[in-house]
DNA sequence: CTAATAGTTAGCCGGTTCGGAAAGTATTTC
DNA sequence: GAAATACTTTCCGAACCGGCTAACTATTAG
């Protein structure tokens, strides 16, 4: 009778976990993550941002895609260059989500700690 | 003259982030989020872990191996259960990362915005 | 001792990701 | 208008991921 309730349990996931899933995977590259870097100094063009990599350009802009579909940078074109910039939201909920769980671990280890306690005191 | 720079740039990037790597990456599946929310509220067997999910045991205990190789989670086996636990350190590293670069975001906002705000007294 | 339980290993499959090269498009610049 | 610039698109191949089943190894319960 699990059945049922594995299915709520995987549509709320799915609903809520799709942004995560994308914003997570997307920090979880070293080069994506030093872009993020970069463009917490300010906005940069896409030749800017591959200056610092041994990659080449359509690499890097695949990677530039991934952060823009996980919503954590978004870019617009002018002309011929395409500027990059950093799109805050993403990267707060995705530190949302740890501070809670780890605000989360840390509240059950205090219960845990006082209940500790109050058995030292019972003997 | 780029290439010096790159690989120090790359092999600074390799000490420093492998950690982060996994971290971010163990987390961007929703089944493995949802294995560390629950772990949150305790120590759990593999099983007991595997309940609400509609995967095999081997898939589930997968997961597992992604979370304890990443830091976020460890386990012990004593007879024949495996119990898990979280690992603060690890959540807290990556809460860290992110915070880190939404503040320096932030800051830069301030700076531009105290900028303008010279540039409006100045007329 | 036998059976049930709890986990583990091995190997397969389809799909995605990360890198690249090559060729193409749309703007400047001269 | 020709040339340089700044992407952009389109493939390719190697590697990794997340799921499965089947078969195996402990432990523990009866």
């Amino acid at each position: 009778m699990t059945g049922v309730m594995d299915g709520i349990i995987l549509s709320v996931m799915a609903k809520y976990s799709t942004d995560l899933d994308m914003a997570f995977s997307a920090l979880a590259d070293p080069i994506r993550r030093a872009i993020v870097s970069r463009l917490c100094d300010g906005p940069k063009s896409v030749s800017e941002l591959s200056e610092p990599f041994r990659i080449a350009l359509p690499s890097l802009l695949k990677h530039v895609r991934v952060l823009e579909q996980s919503g954590l940078v978004s870019s617009e074109k002018v002309g011929r260059v395409r500027t990059c910039r950093i799109e805050p939201h993403a990267l707060q909920a995705t530190e949302a989500w740890i501070h809670q769980h780890v605000a989360a671990w840390e509240k059950r280890l205090d219960r845990l700690e006082a209940h500790v306690e109050r058995m030292k005191r019972k003997r």
